[in-house]
DNA sequence: ACATTAAGTGATT
DNA sequence: AATCACTTAATGT
């Protein structure tokens, strides 16, 4: 059924164990599902849907991190739950989602159990840790235009969708940016030919 | 028609 | 690039 999913990445073994112990939970857009300061108690495996991580200063701006995608784990979670620290991170649903949880106990045991399990831990936890230091880049070299762009088209790709349903002072929070300034680099674009701005909408052009 | 919220803009730091 | 102060435009009631 659902571990279908992993029949090439985890053992029969492991797969009936996950059957046994997780719940299928599912969220609804918009929805969080972590925030900052909780408690992590499962380990989330996405079955469908985008996750989007992010985090926030002690004014509470937001700074997008990057995006959770099918049948992935987030890496953060990994690490949080191992010692029960509390969350440095928020996950709220991108888009509709399922996923599988699995109660951190297992986590453990599974590690030294399954070769698989292990290997499909550490990989994850590289692509994560490969991405954020993307972001990192992003954010100390690249200036604010073409993060926005790249924000755009990630968003874009999240949602499958080229018209994308934000207000400016949406993008601007997520990109711990202003309104303003994120209003004229629109206009920028705009002109550019690049993008077509409406209220609570930008249309994303081929040429961006 | 009016109030509310989003977006645009110039000036200042 | 951020913030302020203000204007203009779009949208809901």
């Amino acid at each position: 059924m659902i571990a279908e999913k992993f029949k090439n990445i985890f053992e029969p073994e492991l797969i009936t164990e996950i059957e046994k112990v997780a719940n299928i939970i599912e969220v609804k857009e918009g929805n969080t599902i972590l925030d900052i300061g909780q408690t992590v108690r499962v380990i989330p495996l996405l079955l469908t849907g985008i996750l989007k991580i992010s985090r926030a200063d002690d004014a509470g701006k937001e700074l997008l991190l990057y995006y959770v995608h099918a049948n992935e784990s987030c890496a953060m979670t990994f690490t949080c739950c191992m010692q029960q620290y509390p969350s440095e991170i928020k996950a709220t649903a991108e888009t509709d989602a399922t996923f599988l949880a699995i109660p951190i106990n297992k986590m453990d045991q599974w590690l030294s159990l399954y070769p698989t399990w292990k290997s499909f831990v550490m990989k994850t936890i590289r692509h994560r840790f490969n991405e954020l230091l993307n972001t990192i880049n992003q954010l100390a070299f690249q200036k604010l235009d073409e993060r926005l762009i790249n924000y755009l088209k990630e968003k874009a790709k999240a949602t499958n969708s080229t018209l994308i349903n934000l207000s400016h002072e949406e993008i601007a929070n997520e990109m711990a940016s202003s309104r303003e300034v994120i209003s004229r680099l629109l206009k920028k674009l705009e002109h550019d030919n690049k993008v077509l701005l409406y209220r609570n909408q930008i249309k994303l052009l081929k040429d961006l």
